[in-house]
DNA sequence: GGCCGACCTGTGAG
DNA sequence: ACTCACAGGTCGG
């Protein structure tokens, strides 16, 4: 997928189908993506009223237009967010790939590098799988990868956890902070990103400093996250952006990860970050293009 | 109930 | 070369 000032472009590869894309399959593609962007949520009147309520979200959203909220697939989501704590977005990212090579199952070969789906839930809850992600360098988070799987399996697999979608989001999250490896900020990310509980608010800590330095000044003595530091400050996001809340959090949080990002590639040598972006352009001249 | 240190690994700063 | 802090936290004491 690329992006523009106006229209973001798909390229379907499917060895096994023919060049001709029908209408109804590629309605039927669009209607994933649709839903994948959540499109029917109307993001421009969110914006809006969340600009009506925090004059600093005004300042910030003329810059951060569309962040819009993906929805995501629950298991892809659970099993990549216990990956990410204590952590930095390049190995979380790397230990997400390693996962899908080592326990996914096969979907094509292209460009010469094969690619795997993310592994089912009962793939993940085998008992060797904690020593041989150890190997692979999960570290801790090796054991909550498999117990969790585990735990899930015992629940009732994948169903269990869809179902979560239709619980209110206090119970959700409760039910997910059973589980090993997940506290409240994981449980958060799940509800927020693949469980459709648009008012929850992760509280990392790039949240907490944005609370800090900006809305809640009386925290500025705190060091860490606590408990009670973290259900005020989400509780305080709630309030002011109401039940998209979570949405709301996430251009805060892009604007700020934005600005560090900045900082990284000026340190970089150019010829660095050049580099990052020649693969995906190679890519897409040879993609074999059924619809776009 | 709330606070604190340990925890795997990799990387950039000092 | 070599610590040390920190990264989209969680857990147990």
């Amino acid at each position: 997928m690329t992006q523009n000032e106006t229209d973001i472009s798909y390229q379907i590869v499917d060895p096994s189908s023919d060049d001709n894309i029908k209408k109804e399959e590629k309605n039927q593609y669009e209607d994933i993506l649709k839903d994948y962007f959540q499109t029917d949520v109307n993001l421009v009147k969110l914006y809006s009223e969340w600009s009506k309520a925090d004059e600093n979200f005004c300042k910030i959203a003329k810059d951060y237009q569309g962040v819009r909220m993906l929805r995501q697939d629950p298991v892809e989501n659970l099993f990549s967010f216990i990956c990410s704590s204590n952590n930095n977005i390049q190995r979380i990212s790397g230990m997400i790939e390693k996962l899908c090579d080592t326990y996914g199952t096969h979907l094509l070969r292209h460009e010469e590098v094969s690619h795997y789906n993310f592994p089912t839930i009962e793939a993940l809850a085998d008992r060797e799988v904690e020593a041989k992600l150890r190997v692979l360098g999960f570290g801790y988070r090796a054991k909550f990868i498999q117990q969790s799987a585990a735990k899930i399996v015992e629940n009732g697999g994948r169903e269990w956890l869809l179902n979560l979608r239709t619980l209110p989001y206090n119970e959700a999250k409760t039910a997910l902070m059973t589980l090993p490896g997940i506290g409240a900020k994981v449980a958060d990310c799940i509800c927020l990103m693949s469980l459709n509980h648009a008012c929850a608010i992760p509280v990392d800590t790039h949240v907490f400093q944005i609370a800090k330095s900006t809305y809640m000044p009386h925290l500025k003595a705190t060091k860490s996250v606590t408990d009670r530091g973290y259900n005020e400050i989400s509780t305080f996001f709630q309030n002011l952006y109401g039940p998209y809340a979570g949405w709301a959090h996430s251009v805060l949080f892009s604007a700020d990860l934005r600005h560090l990002k900045v900082q990284v590639d000026n340190k970089r040598s150019s010829s660095q970050s050049s580099q990052d972006e020649k693969p995906s352009r190679a890519k897409q001249k040879k993609t074999r293009v059924k619809s776009q």
